[in-house]
DNA sequence: CGCGTCACG
DNA sequence: ACGTACGTGACGCGT
């Protein structure tokens, strides 16, 4: 085997490391970035043969880059200075521990990985590239490797060219053809205009180079190939900036690199007192020489680790399980062999995994084994219906481990089996507890190799044990989500009545308008005829041909949002009026009612689905269709809610929670004229508008309380000026003057606020009360922007999230108070705030009061909750 | 598929 | 210097 000439990309690594570990602050020096990148280093040295070693670096000034296009890399934000320091120590100490260096004044460090992997290929070692800097894949091939830091520094992923093709669906020698087409907005290259990642990939998929793809322009239909043939020379130019250049005038010998041993660097890093290091340096030696001598001398392929670090991580650490070991799949033939299993494992929990043609099963164990479904006469299987009735029978006994419950609990009720009453794990939840804001649908972006059966099930149901007890998240999954999963099965299951003729009949109302509404606009436009629904065409209408004063551009075009369009009522009545009614009406026409009706099912009843695993928050979300958006802020839209009814003969019940998040942030924050106000039941959007505005109570006028109301909203999102003056139409001045006097009056909300920010920052995520997380790497971005949207979703999550948490163990109470006491009754629907049941007239007392009941007393705070409960024969009504 | 728009809490 | 309220899903357009 060849040695190992690792070429490492500094200003990549220690950027990563900077903003991945907590600012680690020994007496006034800050030490995070350099001790991640020498953590990294060092790992990398022990887990590969690495015989040479040079380290990269940006010079000031610019590049050729900047001299042929002046906007490279415009936008970023300066450097932290705690970073800046950090970049000129490690100079420092690399060079005394007599690590080579290399640095170029009008070259990027890329371009010196780029040159020195060349040179090295050339003597005949292996190079291998560690960045964290995409561009560098371009690099990969011809021996050379690329070791690619994700997650921070935490993990590794090494980039063969066939792992380049396989993550990215394209060759190393295409990375910069594709940038070249889909741009890199962090670099502020454009691209084409209109072609963004898949695009890009697909036109290499076809015709291999953008040389080749611009030749064809000619023959790809529509705006794609106009926009192909236009923007062919910026692509080529942006091509030309991506690419890195490979022959640098460096001062290179491969022996200057060679690589000593890691014991002489012990001196330098004593000065900077990063001790932890040393003592994994002198811990490793011994432990070393030991796994050497049983390693084989072949590198892993791809390998996917987590680094070792006494730091506290502050990402959200790995992301997959590690797959155990297993024994030999058993191949269950016949019935009685799968029952045998089953029988046999009846006192533990055991993992199921059902596919189209294959049931796998698994225990902790390391047993294994699978049932072969349907098949034909070549190819044997066992019959479906009955493979899942015994499958059933066991499930029942509540001890299956499955992905998705809900799911399946649908199926097995289609197919006429037992439910049981609950699982002993759901991985999908529990993916959802540990990262909201991962995709975690698919079991195998869950577990390590992609396994998608129930051993790697088993694997991963092991191993999210132990972290949700470690993040103590253990009562959010027993008591909370996993129940809840049942009880939204049943709201699926059961649906909510529609009146359809009434839905109809809205329907022809609408259209009827619709279409006169349609003529008015385009008569009053004089254009003659054009989509009134394409925004582009509208725009080119009123903003082009009609010259009315255009307010914000967007991407492709003006804006006619109804914002813009209610500045025009004045310029041109006779065309906005019309308009506008017109957008409300397709918009209620389009997604409510030709949106729903085919939705309705020939019990007259729609079946909303429940997601529980979306929201970064906590939230549910419902689609197909979404109830949670049904109409009610204006009383033509809110119509529609008399549309929902209960089943014959029923009624139903409304319970609405009274300002919760303002609630939650009250007994967050401690503050004490919010707690006295919610105390005492006073109408706080008026008690906050006496406060801010300085008038006793008996003079707060509406236009004062919707101002307060506006601000208190306001507070909860993670206010600005910005967006209060947006949302209320104040100016920001007035805006700014709103917020200052409010955090004069309510000094502890600010405090709370900004510990919130703070609180986020230092752990690295947003927690509720009751444990619940959403990690937020977006507060330690370098990109103010980016840092302050995670300030809002830190101050905004503990409240939406609590929110979420206390209506979803209230659900499970209910559903558990309804169905202990026999009752009817069951719930339908829940809207964030809001739950909604349907019950015999005789059950209504008793179910109001479950409902109000569970949902005031679901917790107890420093401010009393109260939900509010409403009855009628329609939704309209109950509300 | 990406965007603009708009419905809800 | 720059663009922002937090969290969702559906529809229609123009690719």
């Amino acid at each position: 085997m060849k040695d190992l000439f690792l070429i490492v990309d500094g200003n990549s690594l220690m950027h990563r490391a900077f903003h991945a570990l907590p600012l680690m602050d020994a007496e006034g020096v800050y030490t995070n970035a350099i001790f991640g990148f020498l953590n990294m280093l060092l790992k990398v040295i022990r887990e590969q043969h690495v015989r040479y070693l040079a380290v990269c670096f940006d010079e000031h000034g610019p590049t050729f880059r900047h001299r042929i296009y002046a906007d490279y890399k415009a936008g970023r934000s300066a450097t932290a200075p705690e970073l800046i320091q950090q970049l000129e120590t490690i100079r420092t100490l690399l060079d005394e521990m007599g690590i080579r260096r290399f640095s170029l004044q009008g070259w990027e460090a890329d371009d010196l990985l780029g040159t020195l992997s060349l040179r090295g290929a050339g003597e005949g070692v292996t190079p291998m590239l560690l960045t964290g800097d995409r561009d560098a894949l371009q690099l990969v091939g011809q021996g050379t490797e690329l070791l690619f830091t994700r997650k921070g520094i935490s993990e590794t992923i090494l980039f063969t060219p066939e792992k380049v093709m396989e993550e990215y669906g394209f060759r190393p020698d295409q990375v910069t053809d594709w940038k070249g087409m889909a741009g890199d907005a962090s670099d502020h290259i454009p691209g084409i205009p209109g072609v963004g990642d898949k695009t890009a990939v697909k036109l290499l998929q076809q015709y291999d180079t953008l040389e080749n793809v611009l030749a064809h322009a000619g023959e790809i239909k529509g705006k794609l190939g106009e926009k192909l043939q236009q923007y062919g020379d910026q692509a080529r130019f942006c091509k030309e900036l991506a690419t890195i250049h490979r022959d640098a005038p460096v001062d290179f010998s491969l022996e200057d690199c060679a690589l000593g041993d890691v014991a002489s660097w012990i001196p330098a890093l004593e000065k900077l007192k990063l001790f932890s290091l040393i003592r994994r340096i002198q811990d490793g030696e011994g432990k070393e020489k030991e796994k050497e001598a049983g390693r084989s001398g072949k590198r892993q392929a791809e390998a996917v680790k987590k680094e070792e670090t006494e730091m506290p991580e502050q990402e959200n650490q790995e992301k997959t399980a590690p797959l155990l070991a297993f024994s030999d799949w058993v191949a269950l033939t016949d019935i009685s062999m799968l029952t045998a299993w089953l029988k046999e494992r009846e006192k533990d929990p055991f993992c199921v995994f059902i596919r189209e043609d294959e049931v796998s099963l698994a225990a902790e164990t390391g047993d294994r084994a699978r049932v072969t479904l349907g098949g034909d006469l070549l190819t044997p299987g066992l019959d479906s219906m009955e493979v899942m009735t015994v499958l059933a029978d066991a499930i029942q006994k509540g001890g299956a481990v499955v992905h998705g419950g809900k799911a399946l609990l649908h199926r097995l009720n289609q197919m006429g089996l037992p439910l049981p009453e609950a699982f002993a794990w759901d991985t999908l939840l529990g993916a959802y507890l540990l990262n909201p804001q991962e995709k975690n649908d698919q079991l195998k972006n869950l577990v390590s190799g992609g396994e998608e059966d129930a051993a790697g099930l088993c694997s991963l149901w092991v191993w999210q044990r132990e972290k949700i007890r470690a993040e103590k998240m253990e009562s959010l999954m027993k008591d909370m989500e996993m129940p809840l999963s049942f009880v939204l099965y049943r709201m699926e299951k059961e649906g909510f009545r529609v009146d359809t003729a009434y839905l109809r009949k809205l329907g022809e109302e609408y259209s009827g308008e619709i279409d006169t509404l349609r003529k008015q606009v385009i008569d009053a436009c004089g254009q003659g005829e054009f989509n009134v629904n394409s925004t582009q065409q509208l725009g080119d209408v009123l903003f082009e041909k009609l010259k009315l004063p255009h307010g914000k551009k967007t991407s492709r075009g003006y804006s006619t949002s109804v914002e813009v369009l209610e500045g025009l009522r004045w310029e041109a009545p006779q065309i906005i009026e019309p308009l506008l009614r017109y957008r409300k009406l397709t918009k209620l026409n389009g997604t409510y009612v030709e949106g729903m009706l085919p939705l309705v099912d020939r019990n007259g009843r729609i079946h909303s689905t429940f997601d529980q695993t979306v929201t970064a928050t906590g939230r549910l979300s419902s689609s197909e269709p979404n109830l949670q958006n049904i109409p009610v802020r204006t009383e033509e839209g809110r119509e529609l809610r008399k549309v929902f009814i209960p089943r014959e003969g029923w009624i139903l019940l409304d319970a609405d929670y009274s300002q919760i998040e303002l609630r939650l942030m009250a007994h967050f924050s401690g503050d004490p004229a919010m707690l006295d106000a919610f105390r005492k039941g006073e109408d706080i959007h008026a008690r906050t508008a006496s406060e801010i505005f300085d008038v006793p109570p008996e003079w707060v006028t509406p236009e004062l309380r919707s101002r307060a109301k506006a601000v208190n909203f306001g507070l909860i999102y993670g206010i600005s000026s910005f967006g209060l003056s947006r949302n209320t139409g104040v100016s920001r001045y007035e805006a700014q003057d709103f917020i200052e006097k409010y955090f004069q009056k309510y000094p502890r909300i600010k405090n709370y606020m900004d510990q919130a920010a703070e609180d986020g920052r230092r752990k690295g995520y947003a927690e509720t009360l009751l444990g619940r997380r959403r990690y937020l790497p977006e507060l330690r971005s370098p990109k103010a922007m980016v840092r302050e949207f995670g300030k809002r979703a830190a101050m905004n999550t503990p409240i939406q999230g609590t929110a979420a948490d206390l209506i979803k163990l209230a659900m499970v109470r209910v559903d558990e108070a309804l169905r202990r006491e026999r009752m009817k009754s069951r719930l339908i629907l829940q809207v964030h705030d809001e739950l909604l049941l349907e019950c015999p007239p005789e059950e209504a007392d008793r179910a109001a009061e479950i409902l109000r009941t569970n949902m005031e007393q679901v917790i107890s705070l420093q401010v009393p909750l109260v939900a509010e409960v409403h009855r009628g024969m329609n939704w309209y009504e109950a509300k």
